[in-house]
DNA sequence: TACTATGTTGTTAGCGCTAACATTGGCGTG
DNA sequence: CACGCCAATGTTAGCGCTAACAACATAGTA
């Protein structure tokens, strides 16, 4: 097994393949870079030597005269959280099978500031595009003041004005998991949502709102959360003191963590007296007491097309804003039932 | 031949900078390094040269002549579970804070074939330095094979051989956790631990063993999960029918939440008739029925020391191989109760 | 035969930056 | 005042690669 590095000697250059070859070194640089006129021979006898020498293409040279660095930005916030960090991991693999590098920005704190200074810092870098990861409202519109010369898609986002959305059609996905509760015979069902400037937040509210009308049912009560277990859990006793609901719709599947303990705590059967339906699916979701119905989103696959747009604005130079969307699936388990 | 007209559209680069400025652009470059041999009113007129072009250095070009490229490669398993989430997060931010770069490359699956193929991705790249966190036994030995010319940080591993290792202190932690059931008055002491051919699984398994051993008392169950919820019901179940504890270390959290299930399905009362300890602390470990107690891991802390360690050898050269360890904390919820 | 089209290879000129050395001018010293 | 010294600046030569063009051989066409 060659050694992955020569150590202490100086690293293989492509002019040293052409020597060992007996070529020039551009022949070198048009078998690397798959250029047809190359004689079959040639191929054989430069391929050898680039094997034999363990030879690797310096990528600094190389992107300082294609002005190409082969790399992909992806700005996060939230990044330890259960979808971005499945969308991040998905992106890493969509990009590495296009050959290209990643390179990440985590947000400890989302501003216009911040994200100005992380996009700089993609900038200096050199990346090809960005991949924009941060699903509160209003980052669109920062995005374009920024005036990025350079392919940004942005995840949660529809697209418009020269930049690329890819998104999960959450108002779908709450959609479908309200029309199962109406479908089960819920007339008052309540929606406990995100905090209040989440993309996901409205999109989720947006769907939940739009089944009721659909079915001229009125709104149960809207209340906001934070994301977390403890916040599901303070409003779950809310709803247990208030009554009146027989349904739940959780923005997420922490919240309706904290809801299921607020109930058992209250004496509030699920899915007895109450149903809740969560939103993400994440793995544990299958093992809360009871287990959580709840929405499933692909996030593999909104990192595949995340990384489709961003190559398609890269090759084809168009920017045309296109938008993408990936539809969630409902996940049916043991806290939903008819009301009785 | 010189373009007739200076197409806007350039980016600016030194020699405009320095034109503007009315020096060399070896004096800019001299600016741009924080070289002191610059006279106060030169700096000033090339740093407003710099501003009013909104000049940015390439790092293509500087990297190729420097042989550094300011990048950090981050090898990282199970990218969306919560520990290596939060690292990266950490890591991310460390390294900024150094300005330096964060490449990721997320392993999917973990053989030393894909391994060394990340790897040779990393020294494509030029990353100047690579963070390992790849929690698996072997890993070690698989890096060491690789025989990389490049500092490597691996997590989680002792460090020997030219290779740094940063963990945290995992038997320190297990140990900890179980020499406060031993305070409590238990007696007979299960462990639920991770798979085995994980590093952290004989971390923990050690330390639980440590303190049994250390209180003279005999070993209880030890029993092997996956770290999901659902091997952590199973064994639950399994632990339920047998009896014959009193408490239970378990491995994560996750699993934690798993055998809280089981034991609520067959009528065992936490913490009334067992006791139940976890490992890592996530956020919603607090809100499980009841609230966990578990061993809480500062992963900022982590992150922040490896890229230190990982920057010194970058500077100082030296590859001793050394190893630095923080400490976990125990914290103490509604799960734990003296035995009856 | 001459002349073009085509495929294969070599040569040259940078990409934008830093390192190393060369040059200048002002200062203190003998 | 000649001397060296040092701080401030300029000049030159690449880093390793690709793009553009030049150079040639070969084959096909008039």
């Amino acid at each position: 097994m060659t050694p992955i590095s020569e150590g202490q000697n100086r690293a293989p250059v492509m002019e040293d393949v052409a020597k060992l070859a007996g070529v020039s070194h551009q022949t070198v640089s048009r078998v690397l870079n798959g250029n047809p006129n190359v004689s079959a021979r040639t191929l054989e006898k430069v391929q050898g030597a680039i094997v034999e020498l363990g030879y690797r293409r310096n990528t600094a040279a190389r992107s300082l005269v294609t002005r190409r660095s082969n790399t992909i930005g992806v700005l996060a916030s939230e990044m330890s959280q259960y979808g971005p960090s499945n969308t991040l991991l998905a992106l890493q693999q969509a990009a590495r099978e296009a050959d290209y590098f990643v390179s990440i920005a985590g947000l400890a704190e989302v501003t216009p500031e911040t994200i100005e200074e992380a996009m700089l810092r993609f900038l200096d870098q050199g990346v090809d595009g960005i991949i924009v990861q941060v699903p509160h409202a209003g980052i669109f519109e920062t995005l374009v003041k920024l005036n990025l010369d350079l392919p940004v898609v942005a995840i949660g986002a529809a697209g418009t004005s020269g930049l690329s959305g890819v998104a999960i059609d959450q108002t779908a996905g709450a959609r479908q998991a309200v029309e199962y509760l109406i479908s089960l015979g819920h007339q008052r069902i309540g929606h406990v949502a995100g905090p209040a400037g989440w993309v996901d937040t409205q999109a989720r509210i947006g769907g939940w709102r739009a089944a009721l009308d659909h079915a001229g049912l009125p709104e149960g009560p809207l209340l906001e959360g934070d994301w977390s277990a403890n916040s599901g859990f303070r409003l779950g006793r809310e709803i247990a003191r208030i009554g009146d609901v027989t349904a739940i719709f959780a923005g997420n599947d922490q919240m309706a963590l904290g809801l299921l303990r607020a109930f058992a705590e209250a004496g509030i059967s699920v899915p007895g007296d109450i149903s809740v339906v969560g939103f993400d699916d994440w793995p544990e979701s299958e093992f809360f007491l009871p287990p959580l119905s709840t929405v499933r989103q692909d996030f593999q696959e909104l990192g595949k097309r995340c990384i489709q747009a961003l190559l398609a604005e890269l090759d084809g130079g168009a920017r045309d804003g296109a938008s993408v969307q990936v539809v969630p699936e409902l996940v049916i388990r043991g806290t939903t039932a008819a009301p009785h």
